[in-house]
DNA sequence: ACGATATGAATGAATG
DNA sequence: CATTCATTCATATCGT
């Protein structure tokens, strides 16, 4: 996680192209040409987590991710399925390393969200930082989330309304600024956190054009 | 030189000390990190390349992780995603360094091997041989955990070819950008109109950029 | 000490 | 949604 963060922050427009290759030594078959997977910048992350925490989004809507990564993109270059995929695995991570200590013989209980009040499950057995560094106290967004799709029936709206705080200017090249991921370094664990989902966001839209849409969570 | 196999032996783990000692170079000013990674003690080591190499486990469920990890205790502080990285870094280590001689089982020669394609020039890790020739016994005989999951090799096909679809359909430019906060005034649907479906067509890499995502207007 | 290497940890991407 | 692969970063450890 952000416990320390390893990333070089390349908002800019630029395009790390591998290159060089030339078949240097052996082992040349693979060509692993432009492994140019997305690297979040900072901005990026903090954005994505505060969505994430402090929005209770967990499986944006193609609407939502839509507008999630145009929002993203001032912060670097970033594409709907960037998105999809952080998403994606920040859920799918929180719930893995959980299911690391408490497992076997029971697991078919799966009221996750949807839970107010603070449980205590300060327990925290497991380390998983998963969101080190960012505070459920909603730091930057005080203010009011319309980001829909709380109870909401019908589609969409995700409005994401949020003052974001983030003085950032970092649209290109400074990233020396690195604000909130290093912040926090001596917290070690925090926990997962599953106590910020207020989010009741429980419809799945319509899946892709595949049809195998799965409403189970 | 090859079997670097560090060996230290600590069997009682508390010693998550912060190196410091003299709080000169770097990162002493930060307070105690106290984020020691987690180091194997020479009989976790050896059990766990026991369930490795003896008993074909690959991949622990969450299930086999919490038993191994709880197994592991015994000798030091262990948790369960160590157990999990463990696996998943030693399965892709052993991987890793196959890709480039696999063919020749006889062949005794041991180069250098570099990575094809690296442009990461500070970082590069030559995959060197991580064990070679494991002695397949348990001496200390201290149990063996039979976490079953015995005979589930079967693995060694390669398959390297990942088609690379690279579906840059990032509207030109990142002229959205500029909606930041501005983006959200509205409540139900924000700009977009859901009428173009074809949004869906940003995401998901795999299921629609094959073409067949026409949203046939 | 420094540099190379080994390896734990993290995470993007992809598949089932 | 679960699992897995690949790649990369960070750091412990050893060799010189």
């Amino acid at each position: 996680m952000e416990t320390h963060q390893q990333q070089q922050n390349q908002q800019a427009p630029n395009d790390i192209q591998d290159s060089s290759s030339g078949g240097s030594g052996k082992g040349s078959f693979l060509c692993r040409q432009s492994s140019t997977r997305w690297t979040p910048t900072t901005d990026q992350i903090r954005i994505l987590k505060d969505l994430y925490y402090n929005n209770g989004v967990r499986s944006p809507s193609a609407d939502q991710i839509q507008r999630i990564s145009a929002r993203l993109r001032q912060y670097g270059k970033i594409e709907g399925k960037n998105v999809f995929y952080w998403f994606q695995n920040h859920k799918a991570r929180e719930r893995q390393k959980k299911r690391f200590n408490t497992s076997t013989t029971d697991h078919h209980h799966h009221v996750p969200l949807q839970r107010p009040t603070n449980i205590t499950l300060a327990n925290n057995k497991f380390p998983t930082n998963i969101n080190s560094g960012y505070s459920p106290s909603s730091p930057s967004s005080t203010g009011v989330l319309t980001v829909g799709q709380i109870g909401n029936n019908g589609y969409g709206s995700i409005t994401m309304e949020k003052s974001f705080r983030d003085c950032s200017i970092s649209a290109c090249g400074s990233s020396t600024a690195s604000a909130s991921e290093s912040l926090s370094h001596n917290f070690g664990w925090v926990g997962i956190d599953p106590a910020y989902s207020s989010s009741y966001a429980f419809f799945e839209p319509k899946r892709f054009i595949d049809g195998t849409h799965e409403e189970g969570q």
